[in-house]
DNA sequence: AATAAAAGTTAGACTAGTCTAACAAAATTA
DNA sequence: TAATTTTGTTAGACTAGTCTAACTTTTATT
């Protein structure tokens, strides 16, 4: 179906929240905050898009995609992520400087171009801040993370993916010396304000719960070091 | 200066329209008829554009772009010719299917993504279909290019550009064996109705004026094969 | 259960870009 | 030069997406 640049927007969006929390009910007033618009521009866009079946909800209830528009919206990720991808490895952008750009390439229409770029790039299973990249036909590779703030004193992680994917604090995440696949060491955490102090590459940094909160690790315990499934 | 989708679509009509006749001035009529609206339409935009000094005209005369119109022109076609040489150089596109995504693609907002394109291309000067692309300066590298049609009989040319970007065009040359660089010889024309035989490669081909007026070509004279400028 | 707060809906208005159709000016041609 | 055709302009209307502001429904609090 022929989508306009912004009914995609509200279909992206709708998919990254169900994503995130896992549920696949998402709230009006969540969509239109993520958005940056009005309730009641949510709402008639809302309206649009259950009139093409890409959306269900009652009057006052919650939103659900509905197959079509999942599909529709994991295409859009799909788009998003390569060129993402695209843009730090094939013509050497910093991982703080693509979204931006993304934002605009994820809506060129062809799905030859996708298809061709996927080839180029290799097939990659996740984008440079180690979100997945769904395939072809929609299906998405998943790891076993848990965030940074998880992780138990004195136990050491590897750092898979950022949740935040803002440049403020992906910059900062450099600043730290850290990056994916980078071991981190929690060595200390205090009680009162979660402050904690961590270790990567021998160099220590001491840093708030809102940023162990963005940082998605898996365990380094023993043998199988990362993501299965 | 910040440009909607639509205005850059008129200023990159207006730069291509002085471009291909060589005057600067365009008709209003034409460039209704070259972006397939309506006459009203483009005269709304024309006086947006004017506003903007993007464009300057007398009421009923002919329009110009001005200095600046013409650098954010220049600056589309720039990214329209970068972004089909890379979907046929890097994504092994064949060149007639690059142009429509390559209109989508000229949108794209980011004068560092331009720069690193261009850099990953290695600053070509021709796209595939042998048009000029423009350098970070909006400069032009010129061909002394004529068209097949010029070419005297039992002459041998260079073909280096073709004029016609149609999809439809472009398979039809192929089909007669013929790209960029390649060496062609006019064996005959008829008077009557400039039916053209040429040899491509060893194989005689029969066409038409049509054909022969949207192959450009630089003689085969001597030494100094071609493009100076 | 009553009230207050939060969330969702609706109506009316605005902008950008388009259209149609009536009109005005310029160019052509006889 | 007068008539005709072509070209350019204008006014009024439509659509998509947005807004504000009034209103309704649902949820939470007391």
């Amino acid at each position: 179906m022929l989508l306009s640049y912004t009914e995609e927007n509200y279909l992206k969006a709708l998919l990254k929240i169900t994503l995130s929390a896992d549920s696949s009910e998402v709230a009006a007033s969540e969509l239109a905050k993520v958005l940056t618009v009005k309730p009641g521009t949510a709402n008639d866009m809302l309206k649009k898009l259950k009139e093409k079946k890409l959306v269900d909800f009652e009057k006052y209830g919650k939103i659900r995609l509905t197959d079509s528009g999942r599909i529709s919206a994991l295409q859009i990720i799909r788009k998003h992520r390569l060129w993402e991808t695209f843009l730090c490895e094939k013509l050497e952008f910093d991982w703080d400087e693509v979204h931006d750009i993304a934002e605009q390439l994820e809506h060129i229409n062809s799905s030859k171009l996708v298809d061709k770029l996927d080839k180029f790039l290799n097939y990659p299973d996740f984008d440079p801040h180690g979100d997945p990249i769904p395939n072809s036909r929609g299906e998405i590779k998943y790891q076993h993370k848990k965030t940074l703030s998880e992780v138990l004193v004195g136990d050491t992680c590897t750092m898979v993916a950022v949740r935040d994917n803002s440049s403020a604090f992906l910059q900062y995440v450099v600043k730290v010396g850290l990056g994916i696949n980078n071991e981190i060491t929690v060595l200390s955490r205090q009680d009162y304000d979660a402050i904690t102090i961590i270790e990567v590459n021998g160099v220590k940094s001491s840093v708030s719960q809102k940023f162990t909160d963005n940082i998605y690790v898996v365990s380094n315990s023993g043998a199988n070091k990362h993501n299965c499934d």
